[in-house]
DNA sequence: ATATACTCTACTATGTTAATAGAGTTTATA
DNA sequence: TATAAACTCTATTAACATAGTAGAGTATAT
């Protein structure tokens, strides 16, 4: 698993997201400053958000974003699977090319696959939720950098 | 962590020098088309394993590579550290650049330290005298894959 | 009306990857 | 000693991914 900057800053949107849940919306402006974005890069992820269904928006004057679903219920790995792709360590086969010969004989693959569930069983057990309240410390002194 | 295909076939590399440790030499072309590599990308990936203390060559006539130490004292985690360089699924901070604000505060900074662990755990403990004994059936077969 | 804020598409600069190419060096052996 | 076999080294390149930038368009509260 790679995470590329798309990735880091969708995590980090999603999480100010969820540190303003229940509360007012969020602004691609202010959010690229609390998040340390550019602006026109963050809008493409955010839209890219929106279409995986993390999140929704508001048009207009006052309008912004905000989470779609409680921050509970969503984990770190499914931001990072939506954005960054697959969290393999390498594509044994994608499209018509196999790297092995014989995948089954490959004694290889097993590494993969466990490196794969391992690198699962961390991201898929943090939830926004969660993080939040660890962010939440600062977040109460009213300047938290995330 | 990324495996490219310059580290998939260096490890295979490692494994069909590991299968022939105690052997004859192996040729790189011998190699290439066991491991299914191109000759000359195999050609750069041998001569880095060689800057990297792996394996040692001979040239000349009946030349070939071996492998510098017995398989049991190198692991894949040896392997791919070396050759895709590090496996943290991010560069908090490379040169001068940080990816947080505060790296301190990073709510982030765990999960992806739990996964380099997680994921450490996995390839730093497979030697290349297991691999070899798992692709040794085949082997005995006189025409193994890897 | 108009300012504010999201939406959408296209473009670009930079770097990485996966090779390819070719000239050079070493060594066994006929 | 000529030669073939095999490693050594450097340069170049095509394709792709990444990390943005740019700008025109749409919706909405006031
Ligand atoms: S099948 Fe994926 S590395 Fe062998
Ligand atoms: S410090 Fe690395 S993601 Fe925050």
């Amino acid at each position: 698993m790679k995470i590329t900057f798309r990735g880091d800053y969708a995590l980090k949107a999603v999480l100010d997201l969820a540190l303003h849940y229940g509360d007012e919306l969020v602004t691609i402006h202010d959010m690229a400053q609390r998040i340390d974005a550019p602006v026109k890069f963050l809008e493409q992820i955010l839209l890219d958000l929106k279409k995986g269904g993390f999140i929704e928006s508001r048009r207009g004057k006052v309008g912004g974003f905000l989470l779609s679903k409680p921050p509970y219920n969503v984990t770190v790995g499914d931001v990072v699977r939506f954005i960054d792709g697959s969290i393999e360590p390498i594509a044994c086969v994608k499209d018509k090319y196999v790297s092995c010969k014989d995948v089954y004989k490959c004694v290889f693959r097993k590494i993969w696959q466990d490196v794969y569930e391992a690198t699962s069983n961390v991201i898929d057990n943090v939830t926004f939720g969660q993080l939040a309240i660890k962010a939440g410390a600062a977040e109460h002194a009213l300047e938290y950098s995330i």
